[in-house]
DNA sequence: ATAATTTAGGACAAAAGAGTCTGTAATCTT
DNA sequence: AAGATTACAGACTCTTTTGTCCTAAATTAT
């Protein structure tokens, strides 16, 4: 469905976004945190700062920030940032051009199917998301709950001077 | 989405269930009808025999047949038989476990897409879609239209004695 | 200035998916 | 019985995805 770097970018995004939103948030600790190679993740994330979804800052105190608010950033936006629209746009069949001048044989059908897909994804947010996250004992990742998580936003630290 | 195979799978079934249902379709028909590789179709095939959706026969005469009928094959049948039941069980996120009890942050607003997806590959059936197929001057393959087929089903061999 | 930290970027390795090729077994035709 | 046809099965190659590693550039801390 959706492919392994998608599925980690997500789960970054998330996790950045539940974060204090003055600061940055480095990828080495999202990474051991989520338990995804680091190595792996930074590739991944360097797509969300190149479609302009994120900001990065370099150095120590560095790492990526939301370059908008949780509220305006949709899951829309994520994974056609990383594994494109085409989900949101191709046929069953993967036929070019299926549409209702050519239709394949599930085209009606499918249509269905990738109107609710396309509406929902335009509608959840990292906000609605990231609440969902830290309201309920909701799993990030494979072992990680925002419960059990032992980090501590530190609040003391800021952006200011660092542009 | 799906698999290259699964797709493959998806337009032979549905060119095996517009043909006449007396007789197997061999493979290297179907493969050059619809421009996909003879060998790799091959072991599609094999799955969806194995998974009991068609019947084979070596030899002269021989190739598929649906193993019942085309109302009572679905899509769901066939990409579970290909892809597997993952896409209509899992979760966005890719979390084992993810439910009621143990939610990803999206669980909510993904079970109404898997829900959309997994009620209409139920309902769509080999023979909706062989259906839309003929009627219409519908496409199964980047190539292929029905109207434009040359391939005529003759009657006149049957499957007696074959068993 | 120097050192430490952290993202950026490229090269490379491993695994999975997609596709090709060769031979074997089953079945029909002659 | 011999030969042709067709599905079955395994080995192999190519491509894409996934994951690892190393170096460079930017920035902060000392």
């Amino acid at each position: 469905m959706l492919s392994k770097s998608c599925i980690y970018g997500i789960q970054a995004a998330i996790y950045v976004s539940a974060h204090d939103s003055q600061e940055y948030v480095s990828i080495n600790h999202i990474a051991s945190e989520l338990k995804i190679s680091f190595h792996f993740l930074t590739k991944v994330l360097q797509q969300l700062t190149q479609a302009g979804l994120m900001n990065s800052y370099r150095g120590p105190k560095g790492g990526v920030a939301l370059a908008r608010t949780a509220a305006d950033i949709t899951l829309h936006d994520l994974i056609g940032a990383i594994d494109g629209t085409s989900i949101f746009t191709e046929c069953l069949l993967g036929l070019p051009g299926c549409g209702v001048a050519a239709p394949c044989p599930a085209h009606e059908h499918w249509t269905k199917v990738r109107v609710e897909l396309t509406t929902i994804a335009r509608r959840v947010t990292l906000e609605s998301m990231g609440k969902k996250a830290s309201e309920l004992n909701v799993r990030l990742a494979e072992e990680f709950r925002y419960a059990q998580s032992q980090y501590q936003p530190s609040k003391q630290q800021s952006l200011s001077g660092q542009a």
